[in-house]
RNA sequence: GCCGAAGUGGCGGAACUGGCAGACGCGCGCGACUCAAAAUCGCGUUCCUUCGGGAGUGUGGGUUCGAGUCCCACCUUCGGCACCA
């Protein structure tokens, strides 16, 4: 390593080189690195923080995807460092998946290798970017010490009926040969996620985690601070209706049940509609019908989602020539079926009200079948309804109940369906248990053998991790790879030691990234998941950072995680992560996302060679809103580059003290300057602005060339240049350190405390008084800060521009605002 | 259709609780230095203007002494959900 430490004098002995970046960043990268500078330590002495930012995924290199969340959040971990906290503030890898397959089938390489090169890649250009990653608590999820522990709380959940398996249409690639989870497809016309292809339905035996289970818990937001805007997304998907669930009866006495929202228009209800895939379909259709009825079915499950979620598709359906009994009233109602009603919502079946929902209203009008009105709308004639009326209203041709108000009274209908034991209350979630297996290699193994005799059965724990094979054909066949590997799947059952199966599919690997900040704590601990001493030290998360586009899945992957270790007593809190703000996405110069498909993707390591990781530090934290995002641009890159040069300059030219004294004027400027940059950097720094951070520090840097010539060398100067320096070393973190270190000042500035703010000297002592004629600007005079209101009303008045504008009028009112302006109104 | 976010110069974006719109930067223009260029430095840069001033934060209204900011209605863009019973 260079020798890094010029003496002090050198700096004033005149001009020093330039500014050079590819000098001075690796060295003091290798330095900080030597010197374990970013090594975190249990430290009961000070106040902890964790701050995680999400894991890349090992998809090759990083692209500024990938560096937009990590370059502020890097700079918001350093500043809360110096700010007295602990902090700790990990990376890992999301190294399993898809992705990661696909590319290597692409390429014809191991999928290990593949992604095992890509994380040497990706550490590589995370170090140069300069941040303070603590290597030594890296997680990579597909490295056994690291999967043994996901196999383990998979079979915590199994253990304590959190996971279960059945049989199940899902989604399928026809290209990938694979399963999908719902967020993995994509779009109207519902193709798959990473190839585009549309997808089919496919019935497969997998297994699933009952989240459904924390639907009610997972709308809770109490108690952390996240996000609206996520809040939003999670509340939606989870998708919560409250109603009533009423069991019909088919004339042959199966019950039938339905949920709704509407209890209170069950009088209205004349046929009920099953989907085609109900299970009672076959038993209640009769013989005459049977022929149309199955043609209808056998359609239905042809179609493909597009057509069939079409929204401006014609409602279209069968008589099956079945009827059932309306338990509120025992009127016979035809059964029909029909594909908007939809199996995997509520119970697969509804009753229909013509005269208060729209689709039902529309398949009546095509059918049909009777409209009679329930609930009357506003005004309502008694005649016919043109369309279905789903507002207010009174209740009425509903027996008893006729004249009640609804909404507001639905609860009577409702204690009356339960007193009568015709329905209850209930609540209905869109929300769906989270299918996790996935029919492919690169994953996690699930750690679940079948026995003849005893079914399902758990790897015990001290036999884990089940290993991944590597000598797997891992190309795509349409069977699990692991699945015609010649010898792994054979095994012993853990129960009886006769012959066993291994389950061949993979977890998926969102499964992985659902507790990695906890495997963060202690990646190398073996007795558990995590050391405990760490553990109590450092959780909860104080601060996440991430995308917004993962609010509907990792974001609620994690916290029902979270919530099932605690309700199995592993953690003793039930959200994972304290606070969440999410950085916008940066797309490619065309506007569109970047990928490496659209061939839009800017690499960094260019851009850190021509302009320095500082550099492009400071422009990711200045060029956009964070929460915003928006397409990249290289061009303005050159605005943060001079800046930092012009700092170079001012420091190294200017920062030694010369015995001058201060001219009293230009100190109280900077002075003034620095404590109200150092206060709203500090500001910004707390509420993620960090846009501002950057141009307030450019501002101090300007004004401090303006007064250089009056303060250079003076002790103001110097303070001046000392703090700049201490600003900026989150930002800029390699320039702030070299020109610390040529001051003579104590390394590193990454262990120096936040410069101190103080009121008094950010107040300024004379203010600009705005003169205003009807609200608008006509004249600005300087004063004493203190200035009183009488004496502020007389200086307006007496302004050349308002005794025009009054042309020798009184004003009608002169209204003034302390410190800031006079009104006056003609 | 439902839910949410956002609309400010040529561009990215500032503007704390209603009080100087356009900070900071990019780009552009002019100038200095240079044989020349790059780099650097200085000045200018919302639009219109008869040089007095006038208009201006998506559109139209409103509240207010005063609105980018608050209220109402609408338009556009982006994101999410969607035959959800």
């Amino acid at each position: 390593m260079a020798k890094s430490t010029k003496p002090a004098s050198s700096a004033a002995a005149g001009k020093l080189e330039r500014y050079h970046p590819s000098a001075i960043e690796p060295r003091w990268q290798a330095k900080w690195e030597a010197d374990q500078l970013y090594r975190t330590r249990l430290d009961p002495s000070r106040p902890k923080f964790y701050f995680l930012t999400m894991l890349p995924y090992t998809s090759g290199d990083l692209h500024f995807g990938h560096w937009y969340p990590m370059a502020p959040s890097d700079a918001r971990a350093r500043y809360l460092r110096m700010r007295g906290f602990n902090v700790l503030y990990p990376i890992g890898f999301d190294a399993f998946g898809l992705p990661a397959e696909n590319a290597a089938i692409k390429r014809g390489i191991h999928p290990k290798t593949w992604t095992y090169q890509n994380i040497d890649n990706m550490r590589r250009q995370l170090r140069t970017l300069g941040t303070m990653f603590d290597w030594e608590r890296e997680a990579v999820s597909a490295d056994p010490e690291y999967y043994r522990w996901t196999q383990w709380f998979f079979v915590q959940l199994f253990k304590h009926g959190l996971a279960y398996k059945k049989l199940s249409p899902v989604d399928w690639c026809p290209n990938c040969n694979t399963t999908l989870a719902r967020e993995q497809v994509w779009g109207d016309d519902r193709h798959c996620e990473r190839c585009g292809t549309p997808v089919i339905k496919k019935n497969l035996d997998q297994w699933f985690f009952r989240i459904t289970r924390y639907a009610e818990e997972l709308l809770d937001f109490s108690g952390i601070d996240w996000p609206d805007r996520v809040r939003t997304l999670q509340t939606n998907w989870i998708g919560r209706s409250q109603g009533a669930s009423v069991v019909f009866r088919s004339e042959k006495g199966d019950p039938l049940e339905v949920f709704t929202t509407r209890p209170d228009t069950l009088w209205g209800a004349t046929f009920m509609v099953l989907a085609p895939e109900h299970p009672l379909v076959a038993r209640l259709t009769t013989p005459e019908r049977k022929a149309e009825v199955e043609a209808y079915v056998v359609q239905a499950a042809r179609q493909s989602d597009i057509q069939r979620e079409a929204v401006d598709k014609d409602k279209t359906g069968v008589f099956i020539g079945a009827y059932a009994v309306n338990p509120v009233n025992q009127a016979r109602i035809p059964i029909w079926i029909a594909d908007y009603v939809l199996m995997t919502y509520g119970t697969g079946a509804i009753m229909a009200v013509p005269a208060h929902d729209e689709r039902d209203f529309a398949f009546a009008r095509k059918y049909d079948l009777p409209i009679p009105v329930v609930i009357a709308p506003p005004d309502w004639d008694g005649k016919p309804l043109e369309a279905a009326y789903t507002g207010d209203g009174k209740m009425v041709n509903s027996g008893q109940f006729d004249g009640t108000q609804v909404p507001e009274d639905m609860d009577r209908v409702i204690r009356w369906l339960e007193d009568n034991g015709t329905g209850k209350g209930a609540i209905t979630y869109r929300l769906r248990d989270w299918l996790i297996s996935r029919q492919r290699y690169w994953g996690t193994p699930i750690p679940i053998v079948y026995c003849p005799e005893h079914g399902q059965v758990p790897v015990p724990e001290d036999q884990l991790p089940v290993l991944l094979p590597d000598d797997v054909e891992w190309r795509p066949t349409g069977e699990s790879p692991l699945k015609l590997h010649s010898t792994w799947k054979a095994t012993t059952c853990p129960t009886c030691g006769k012959p066993a199966e291994r389950d061949t599919d993979t977890m998926d690997t969102f499964m992985c990234s659902s507790w990695y900040q906890y495997r963060y704590l202690s990646p190398d601990y073996a007795q558990g998941p995590w050391d405990p001493k760490e553990f109590d030290y450092w959780m909860p998360v104080d601060c996440y950072t991430g995308g917004i586009e993962h609010a509907t899945m990792h974001l609620i992957y994690t916290r029902f995680f979270t919530k099932a270790l605690r309700d199995m007593g592993l953690v003793p809190f039930g959200e994972p992560m304290l606070q969440l703000r999410n950085q916008g996405i940066i797309l490619g110069e065309d506007g569109e996302k970047m990928s490496k498909s659209r061939g839009n993707v800017v690499a960094p390591d260019s851009l850190v060679a021509h302009y320095g990781a500082d550099a492009l530090r400071a422009y990711l934290m200045f060029a956009y809103r964070w929460q915003e995002g928006g397409p990249w641009s290289s061009q303005g890159i050159e605005g943060t580059a001079r800046w930092l040069n012009r700092a170079w300059t001012l420091v190294t030219e200017t920062a030694t003290l010369s015995g001058r004294e201060e001219d009293p004027d230009p100190a109280r400027r900077l002075r003034r300057k620095l404590h109200q940059t150092i206060q709203r950097v500090s500001a910004d720094f707390e509420a993620f602005e960090f846009n501002t951070i950057v141009s307030s520090e450019m501002e101090l840097t300007n004004l401090m060339q303006d007064l250089r010539p009056a303060l250079e060398g003076t002790p103001v100067w110097r303070e001046a240049v000392l703090s700049l320096l201490l600003m900026m070393a989150p930002v800029a973190p390699h320039i702030a350190e070299e020109l610390w270190d040529l001051l003579g000042m104590p390394y590193s500035i990454h262990q120096q405390s936040w410069p101190a703010f103080i009121a008094d000297l950010a107040r300024s002592d004379e203010i600009t008084l705005v003169i205003q004629v009807n609200g608008k600007v006509r004249d600005r005079v300087q004063v004493p800060a203190d200035i009183g209101e009488s004496e502020a009303k007389r200086l307006a008045l007496a302004s050349e521009a308002v005794s025009r504008l009054l042309g020798g009028k009184e004003p009608r009112q002169v209204i003034y605002v302390p410190g800031k302006l006079v009104n006056v109104v003609v």
